[in-house]
DNA sequence: CATCTCGCTGAAACCGGTTTCATGTAACCG
DNA sequence: CGGTTACATGAAACCGGTTTCAGCGAGATG
């Protein structure tokens, strides 16, 4: 590997100015530059990034706490590798390398709150999986530039990217009214979980808005995964008042519904019309296809690499973004 | 941010001694190397891991060379996730991290052959997406540990871990044999990708083995999407003699194919059995549910963090490392 | 002509670890 | 008791960059 004493010799200049050809181009004398460039080209020279960021403590490198314990809920929701994949595209663009983060507690002396003091990581993106690891607030309040999806953290430069929830569940039973469904029920996530809440949240308002009664027995609440779905929407067939509509707050707790409705001998969307949320790869794929809740999932990632950026190149912490959503209407919610 | 040589006058040692503690420990005196751990701890110590990359040119981390670029096939593939984890959980416990590195040809000199070198990672780890981009041979032939996944590779410190595809499919095809069926088709994949060959080459042999003549008509190629195995199913209809079975080489087509029996008017599997190959979760979503041949996600993961890490540590490259796979029944195939 | 400014460059310290080599001490041996 | 050995430690060089500060020459200014 060629270093920059070896480079700065070859040019007859010394290392500083070979440094500032690559870091400050500006104040070195063109005929300089440009030899050190095509002399760098030539030799294959790469500045080390240890030595850099030993030496500026900026590693060009973000963090990803991604608990991907499989004892945990919300390790797995499918729609996470899109995420990852806009995020890992924005940093790339803005020069920066995602490190993937071990959050492992039998070792905390290898966890991702010290991993990232170690590495002199610049800012840390955080994906809620209903961890409730107090680590999560300890990073947040470090001072460190943070981003988290789908969960208000605080600290002093941290923030928040998250979908319209609550707009999309307004969006969603505002739909099924306009189909003509008066008896509306839900199956939620679960409770604690910000889009869980949110969700609910929002299909109360919505009910309230188009001046629908709200019948308790006409919410119960899932788990997120497909099981769940299934629990839940046979327990809404057995209410008294049997509802003509169900929003979903979750994609694969949806299909778990199909299911369930199916199972019973009903038709969907004759009998019954479904709408989930999230806009899985799966709800284009069942049959019916699923009316779903779109969550823009590369703009979600891009987002919080904007995000996190911003803060790491000095600016306060930018207000939560909520990013809208869209509904896809498919089989299940349109005669 | 305490320093090792803080931490060194704090317990009236050296540096060297310090350092030793940590790299070292069976050499240093009992006492003294339980003093340094003690004020370690207390005063929130953590080694600089940029410093020790510099000084040792070892980063304890691997990189991940993901193509995820949108305009080539290959780069949502759903079980990638759980290949993801698998990996990440296993290299974690191995002490390593995982950078996920940039693949953008706009800018080559930022390309993931300059980050493996300029951050001195021990090792790369590289997901087929059917991507023929020469660094990949590149940085195979560099010398550093490289682990490709799904794809044969040459280089002196490289191997490869795939599942078993031709002894999956061969599975498959028996199996559907061993329901009765004798009329056996395949949707291969892509020619030029490796699962894609390799599976129909199980085909190919398993048919011989059984003694089945082999139709050309019923050897269509998809492409491992949706759309892709609709296409194909429904070109396998307009056979002169229709098949009374179909193996799928990947299980996205294999719903297509679902649908576009379904469309037709004939019924699964009483008219015709389909088995998938790759066990996405998909498959056990639709209904009937779908025979198919699971890939082990985690162990490939898990195996590719095991040779990588064997590499870095310097054995030799191990023997490419090909995964059982295991046939799942369900209602697709079964009578 | 002396002085000031501006543009450009180099010397050297510094970032925070690791590692070699030398050294001091205590134990062991004949 | 002299010599060898093992053990534990420290001094200092080194890894490869960045950055501060000072210096130099050329052109501008008084």
């Amino acid at each position: 590997m060629a270093t920059i004493r070896e480079l700065a010799r070859l040019c007859g200049v010394s290392p500083a100015t070979v440094s500032r050809v690559f870091n400050n181009p500006e104040v070195v004398n063109a005929r300089t530059r440009d030899e050190v460039l095509r002399a760098a080209q030539q030799i294959g020279y790469q500045p080390n990034a240890s030595a850099r960021t030993l030496a500026t403590k900026k590693s060009s490198m973000v963090g990803l706490v991604w608990d991907t314990d499989h004892r945990r809920p919300g390790w797995r929701h499918p729609y996470f590798q899109e995420i990852l994949i806009g995020l890992k595209t924005a940093l790339s663009g803005r020069g920066y390398h995602l490190l993937l983060l071990a959050t492992s507690e039998e070792k905390p002396e290898e966890s991702y709150v010290h991993a990232v003091r170690r590495h002199n990581l610049d800012g840390v993106v955080m994906i809620d999986s209903g961890n409730r690891d107090p680590s999560l607030g300890y990073l947040a309040e470090s001072g460190i530039a943070c981003v988290s999806l789908d969960r208000p953290l605080e600290g002093p430069r941290t923030t928040y990217v998250t979908s319209d929830n609550v707009g999309g569940a307004r969006q969603a039973v505002r739909h099924l009214y306009e189909q003509g469904r008066r008896s509306i029920a839900t199956i939620s996530g679960p409770a604690g979980t910000g889009p869980g809440t949110d969700r609910l949240r929002g299909y109360v308002e919505e009910l309230a808005a188009l001046g629908l009664s709200q019948r308790p027995e006409h919410v119960v609440e899932g788990d997120f995964y497909l099981s769940g779905g299934v629990a839940a929407m046979r327990r809404l067939l057995r209410a008294p008042e049997q509802p003509d509509a169900v929003f979903v707050a979750g994609d694969e707790m949806a299909v778990g519904a199909l299911r369930a409705i199916a199972e019973a001998g009903l038709k969907v969307p004759e009998d019954i019309a479904v709408v989930g949320f999230d806009d899985i790869e799966l709800a284009g794929l069942v049959i019916p296809g699923l009316t779903t809740v779109a969550q823009d999932k590369a703009g979600i990632g891009a987002a919080a690499a904007e995000a996190v950026v911003a803060m790491i190149n000095g600016a306060d912490a930018p207000p939560p973004q909520v990013l809208p959503t869209t509904l896809v209407v498919r089989g299940s919610s349109r005669l």
